[in-house]
DNA sequence: CTATTGTACAACCATATGGTTGTACATGCA
DNA sequence: TGCATGTACAACCATATGGTTGTACAATAG
């Protein structure tokens, strides 16, 4: 079941946002757990701005998701978008797999004429 | 058996260079079969230079490798590095599989002391 | 109420990115 | 030889990105 074609745009946002270690170090934390933007900041050598940036560039590419818990944002991994991503890397491994068969049907027929 | 660990700069290049409709749609196309950078330009509304820059991106993501036929450059998708962002978005899955875990753990406490 | 904590957001700056055009050169064909 | 094709690369430009500081405001603690 298909739960919704992902936009271009879509898409880079998830890969770009994937492509700096400080968010994909964020991710590897709120996989796991629910972290408080001030408790992810703390562990950055950069400003709270910085990190809350890098946790909207997450946001908006659905990577995450905050939720109020008194005054802090607790920010959560997204597991069905980074699902999303590992299936369009999966179809292209499938392409390279047609290929290979390709080539091996070819070298088969090499055979049969040697 | 591991073929080598990524730095996070190779992780960066890779999504960086995922994080673009046209290298995008490049890659689908030369994980199937090789083709010469201008056979890959024809096809944009771009620049052949343009096409090229995009190209190194993913060459030098090691998501392509390029070779030598004649005065043309054929461009062929490098599996083992899909695999290995693959890999990396699955270690995410299975964080959040056990963050799964943990939970139902918890509720199976509240369950018990009800 | 007041002070502290956690967040939001704007303004700013340096550098990276994605495109362009122009030039140069190697290869293949007539 | 001469010409078209395929590639390489530099220079340039507009915009996006990743960081900063500063200000403002909501929620909690004393």
């Amino acid at each position: 079941m298909v739960v919704h074609a992902l936009s271009d745009l879509d898409v880079d946002r998830i890969f770009g946002a994937l492509a700096d270690a400080t968010r994909r170090d964020i991710m590897g934390r709120v996989m796991y757990e629910g972290l408080s933007v001030s408790t992810l900041a703390h562990d950055y050598a950069m400003s709270f701005a910085a990190v809350q940036k890098h946790v909207s560039v997450l946001e908006r590419a659905s990577l995450v998701t905050k939720r109020r818990h008194g005054r802090e944002q607790i920010v959560s991994g997204n597991s069905p978008t980074v699902e999303r991503a590992q299936t369009l890397l999966a179809s292209w491994e499938e392409l390279w797999r047609q290929r290979a068969i390709q080539i091996a049907d070819i070298l088969g027929e090499e055979g049969r004429t040697t």
